[in-house]
DNA sequence: CCCTTGTTTTGAGTCGATCAAAACTGGTCG
DNA sequence: CGACCAGTTTTGATCGACTCAAAACAAGGG
C-alpha cells in the first residue's frame, strides 16, 4: 500500500517526513529511531531527528508501527504489527530477524502461577549469534584466527 | 549464605557497600540501582550512587547478580541467577513477581526458523497488571468511580 | 483562498547509566 | 604488627536516548 494510503487510514496528515519515515522502515524493518533518521536525510534532508521521533511516535499510537526495546541497546521500530512475532536479536551486532510465534498457544507462554498478575502479554527475545558474526568470531574459539 | 561469604566466593573484596547492596536486594528481590541505593543508604550513608552502580556491575559479571530490563524501565537486578525463570511485570506500577520457566523445553522457546541464528538464550517476559493497580484501576471500567 | 488544527522545528532539559581520575582501604606479605 | 598494592570508592564530568515546550509552519476542509 501506499505509505500516504496508510498514513491516512491511521487518521493522521500526511507529510514528507512521515511518508520518509514509513520508507525507512520498509528499507530497513527494524530500525532505531537514529537509523531511520539517517535514511530519511537522503529522501527528505531537511527533516529533524525530532519529526523522526514525533512521526514514529505518532504511528505508534496510532497502531502503524510496533515498537521493540532490546535490553541495552536502542529501541527499534517495525512496520509489522497485524501479527503475532517475536525476534531473534544477535548479540554481537545487534541484528534483528523476525521469528513467527503464536502468543497464548505454546504451553510456555501461559505460565501456570502469575502470582494474581492479570496477564495482557507474552513477549519472547531470542538472543544469539547472526551468521555474519559467527563467521568473525570463528566457529568455536573466539580466539584469534586469521587476526592475530 | 553470608553476604561476605557470597562476595568473596565470587572473587570479590568484602567492603560495607557491596555487603549493603546484596542486603538491599535480598529485602527487595528486583530493585532498580536507585532502589538499592535509598536501601544501602539507610545502613552505609555515606555510600555513592556510583558505587552502587559499581557493585552492581561487578556482581553481574561475577555471575552473582542478574539484570533484567524491562522495556521502558530502568534496569532491575536480582540475586536469582541459580535457575532458569522469567519475569511478570506490571504495566501500571512496575512491580515484578518470578515466573518459574524452564528455557528450551516448551516448544515456543525453540523456534523452527532463525534465519541463521544461532541461539544461545530466550528470555521471556510477561506483562500484566498486579493486584494491587486491578483493585485501583477497576475490575473493568477504566473510567472514574470513586474518584470522578 | 483562507483558516484551523495538527506538524515540524529549534533548543533546552531529563533520566539512566557510564567514564575517568584522585582518594582510599581490604587483606596479604614481610 | 605495619606497610604496601591492587582492587574499591568517591567525586564530578559526560554520554546516549529520549522527552518537553514554544514558536514557526503547512495540510486539507470549508
Amino acid at each position: 500500500m501506499e505509505a500516504a494510503e496508510l498514513i491516512r487510514r491511521a487518521g493522521l496528515r500526511v507529510t514528507e517526513p512521515r511518508r520518509a519515515v514509513v520508507e525507512a522502515l520498509r528499507v530497513s524493518p527494524h530500525a532505531s529511531a537514529d537509523a531511520v533518521f539517517q535514511l530519511v536525510a537522503l529522501s527528505v534532508p531537511q527533516t529533524s531527528l525530532q519529526s523522526v521521533y514525533n512521526a514514529l511516535g505518532d504511528f505508534v499510537d496510532a497502531g502503524l508501527v510496533r515498537r521493540i526495546e532490546p535490553a541495552g541497546r536502542p529501541g527499534l521500530f517495525e512496520l509489522r504489527v497485524d501479527d503475532n512475532h517475536h525476534h531473534v536479536i544477535c548479540t554481537g551486532c545487534g541484528a534483528v530477524a523476525d521469528i513467527d510465534c503464536a502468543v497464548g498457544e505454546a504451553p510456555c507462554l501461559t505460565p501456570s502461577d502469575t502470582h494474581g498478575f492479570a496477564v495482557h502479554t507474552a513477549e519472547v527475545t531470542y538472543w544469539g549469534t547472526c551468521p555474519d558474526c559467527a563467521v568473525n568470531a570463528g566457529p568455536a574459539a573466539p580466539a584469534a584466527s586469521t587476526t592475530p
